[in-house]
DNA sequence: GCGACAG
DNA sequence: ATCTTGTCGC
């Protein structure tokens, strides 16, 4: 791990070598992965959520608990939330076939954002859906489910303002490793039949807040036994 | 130099 | 991320 800003950028300069932006990428994945992480101080807990991709349904939850070790600074998210993440998906009984994060990939100031740092590390597919504006400029898309504009950084279309509900705000959606921009947004549309944010997301933003909460109140009877560090 | 800035 | 009540709407 870093220490300092300076040496978080070399190495993701260095492991931007690594990314495979060669598409498509899973379009009818089986099991797709939602990963997230809750904080509480410098105590945190990573989470990982499991869907079927058909049924959305959650097949598999795994939570780890953990220390921050890093603070955050905008463009080095990962570095907070790697090291638990990798923890988490490393304790799946079986690899998901992609893997959604909360954040962003190539839509980055060096192009390598979380869903970059997580899919070179593990090897999965992996793409970022991010709730608010990082880097980059954009058309307001249209109202409708469905329709996006480009987000365009440097001159670079780095990936999409997508709107995944009627008349709800945009998510922004960009690559990550082994996944291009079609098909990152066919999934988001597939995770999100009911709501704004993918299902993934909601699933796994859930289990870690519960776990965050669970791992510091061991002392009461009746604490659901989850997988945790 | 100043302000903005994923989660 | 997190701090936080009520409130408008389907």
């Amino acid at each position: 791990m870093p220490r300092t800003v300076t040496e978080a950028k070399a190495i993701q300069d260095e492991l931007r070598a690594l990314l495979d932006l060669t598409g498509p990428g899973p379009r009818s994945p089986a099991r797709i992965a939602g990963v997230d992480v809750a904080y509480d101080r410098d105590r945190l807990a990573a989470a990982v959520t499991v869907l079927d991709g058909t049924t959305l349904e959650i097949v598999e939850e795994v939570a780890v608990a953990g220390r921050v070790t890093f603070d955050y600074v905008p463009g080095l998210l990962a570095f907070r939330e790697v090291p638990a993440l990798l923890d988490a998906l490393g304790r799946l009984s079986a690899a998901p076939d992609l893997v959604v994060c909360d954040g962003y990939g190539l839509a980055h100031p060096r192009r390598f954002g979380l869903a970059c740092h997580l899919g070179v590390l593990t090897g999965l597919p992996a793409i970022g859906v991010g709730k608010t504006a990082f880097v980059g400029t954009y058309p307001e898309p249209a109202p409708e489910r469905g329709s996006w504009t480009d987000l365009t950084l440097d001159g670079d279309v780095v990936g999409r303002v997508l709107r995944t509900r009627d008349g709800v705000k945009p998510v922004f959606v960009s690559t990550g490793h082994r996944v291009d921009l079609d098909t990152a947004c066919h999934n988001v549309l597939n995770l999100t039949p009911r709501y704004r944010l993918p299902e993934t997301t909601r699933a796994a933003d859930r289990l870690s807040r519960r776990a965050l909460t669970e791992n510091c109140r061991t002392d009461l009877v009746g604490s659901a036994p989850h997988k945790m560090g």
